[in-house]
DNA sequence: ATCACTGCAAATTATTTGCAACGCA
DNA sequence: TGCGTTGCAAATAATTTGCAGTGAT
């Protein structure tokens, strides 16, 4: 998990978002951001909205929703689907994005990174003149256990 | 678009999986079935429905949907979430399979595929020791005109 | 004849929005 | 003080499900 001090920077990097897009800082929209910054664990919106009431009762599912989107804006967090029909959340890692191995029986997630396949990424965006500016890379199967 | 006999060939295949698994064949699921496999533009359900009512208004959306299901299972159709809340549903093309970059701003979708990625991805998988049967690769950035 | 399938309408689920009260700057 | 923000409840929107009637084998 995140060291304390790195959810702080991030925090920092948020607070001069939202001045630059007048937005104002509130209890509510730094409890939820230091939840999701502060796990990678891939939340799923119900937990982040838990353990946010958790920590403290007075937030809503709206604002729960409405600060996910401020940090996606941000840059500071990743959206992603996974086929489930749940919308995950994690801190976007900035020096290197890591994608994910998941398993369609048990649902684990698996995390992993090839600069290999990264470089040939960009190479293809170049290629077809995109500015790329961030993507998803998924593979489904079964993990060791299910198999 | 694919020929007439490459859909045939996979409403043959749709038959033998339906048989296998107790389904009966019926006209809507035949319908269904040949409007998404004779069209790889990455169909929203909404587009299937009103393509297959053009062709006979007999059709419901519960049965489309439950159409695109079995032909998923049949392992015919890919699933795809691209983040704005829509479903999209192509045929799975089964040599080789293909990638998207998407535009952000207008939507537009253009495929790529990369024998050097495919390879490194199997590698990966082998290495976590899952035994992979699907995967998405999505780039999401800004197409040329829209930069 | 049997048991799967269909369409419709109602239910479900994730997410968004309207609005009056509230709280930063 | 003023305008952005909040939580709640209601509204949306995509998908699923219950069920009585229909159809394939």
């Amino acid at each position: 998990m995140p060291s304390q001090s790195s959810v702080d920077a991030k925090i920092e990097q948020l607070l001069t978002y939202m001045r630059s897009a007048g937005l104002k800082r509130t209890r509510q929209r730094e409890l939820v951001a230091r939840v999701v910054l502060g796990d990678n664990q891939h939340a799923k919106v119900e937990e982040i909205y838990a353990a946010a009431r958790r920590i403290d009762p007075r937030v809503g599912y709206s604002t729960v929703y409405r600060t996910l989107r401020i940090l996606k804006d941000a840059g500071l967090v990743v959206e992603l689907q996974f086929g489930d029909g749940l919308t995950r959340y994690e801190p976007e890692l900035g020096e290197h994005h890591h994608d994910h191995l998941i398993c369609t029986s048990c649902r684990k997630i698996v995390e992993f990174e090839s600069e290999e396949i990264e470089a040939r990424q960009a190479e293809i965006a170049r290629e077809h003149g995109f500015r790329v500016d961030s993507h998803k890379h998924e593979l489904y199967g079964l993990c060791p256990d299910c198999q």
